[in-house]
DNA sequence: CGAATCTTTGATAAGGATCAACGCGCGTGG
DNA sequence: CCACGCGCGTTGATCCTTATCAAAGATTCG
């Protein structure tokens, strides 16, 4: 039983956060699992959170990371269809799903506002299937770089707060393939990696070009 | 210049069609393209839609198909992120999406089933990155044919209304890989094939621990 | 400082793509 | 009515991208 099996397992017996207040997770530490209730939706206040879904011989996919303001954890229907754990060392603000009601009822504005958050949502989904089906791992790494790069405060250099097998997951690759890619833009001076989780993109425009 | 490129072209000179009305397209007719602006969003009536995107290189994903009684087009921005075209043909209702915003005005309840649409559109999405990203090619086969027998009336044969093309695009697949694993499903009598178009699912539930 | 985890690199394998050719079904025009 | 042509689907041979297996740095943290 590995660490991450031991925070699913307390997680398990504790259950989901109580709604409203706002709580700090460890790196790694299941926010909630596939299959939950979903009584609770969620915004990170620091730090960086994955949503993934885990198949039965244990190939996961990502389906976003999520940074400070971004909401998570609303769903079509009555369970979490993902699973959420923390990237970093994050904290969380959760709300109760059924507050949402009241708030649509008297606020019209409100309603509108939900609609657009998840059309938002869906276009991401949409641009990420299109990377997913049909892009070469180079392609993927730059459009990955190229995105993360939004997030980043510093424009020159991006920050990556995840594990190669984090964004390997999110790319639809293997860690090998993600790494050498990696050495691969290099060699070509698409970036510079002063560590390995600093990456300085040299030529945005040619990253730009390859995930067109 | 192909058939296709003829109708697109057409599209082109004649603008979308008019809001309100109900619309005939042919086989492969484009309804919309993508940058177009989004003014109208849509209800298919009969037949079958895809929605599509299309990289510099002629490399195609499709991101979904629609049947009668399925609503598409409907944007977060201001233009349409994908494009949209008969598989085949088809009778399409369009809406000014301006008039959404005053029945959004009017009608309370309107504004929640439209975040519930997006939302089980982004739920659709979300399971399609699944697939697309970490799923072998006869796992892809045979959630597609799990999934298009949801929309087929006869239970245990089902009609596939689109090309291999398409389907292969839907599944980030070459038409050779997915004729194969038809051939692969067959010989393993997980499917039978009547015709081209027609496949008995035999051993639905082999297809669907496949899909799992 | 040492152990565990993360990252990189190398060697090899495999799944799917690509290139090529043939068959089938269907519509059209002679 | 038949023959031809064309789009679609299947199959085969080969290639290539990425996965897998293995092991050696690098980094972090107790």
């Amino acid at each position: 039983m590995n660490n991450l099996d031991v925070v699913a397992e307390e997680h398990r017996r504790l259950g989901p956060p109580v709604a409203g207040s706002v709580l700090d997770f460890v790196q790694n530490r299941v926010i909630y699992g596939e299959g939950d209730d979903a009584n609770s939706f969620y915004k990170v206040a620091l730090g960086v959170v994955r949503t993934c879904r885990f198949l039965s011989d244990g190939r996961r996919q990502i389906d976003a990371f999520y940074v400070a303001g971004d909401v998570f954890g609303l769903e079509a229907g009555a369970e979490h269809s993902f699973s959420a754990e923390a990237v970093t060392g994050s904290s969380i603000v959760s709300y109760r799903r059924r507050d949402l009601a009241a708030l649509t009822a008297n606020n019209e504005g409100f309603s509108q506002q939900l609609f657009a958050y998840a059309m938002q949502r869906l276009a991401r989904a949409q641009e990420h299937a299109v990377l997913l089906g049909r892009r070469s791992a180079v392609e993927k790494v730059a459009a990955f770089l190229i995105d993360w790069a939004a997030y980043s405060p510093e424009t020159t250099i991006i920050v990556l707060e995840m594990t190669r097998q984090d964004i390997a997951d999110y790319l639809g690759l293997t860690v090998e393939t993600v790494s050498r890619t990696f050495s691969h833009l290099e060699r070509n001076a698409l970036i510079e990696r002063p560590s390995a989780r600093q990456i300085r993109l040299t030529d945005r425009k040619r990253l730009h070009d390859l995930s067109s």
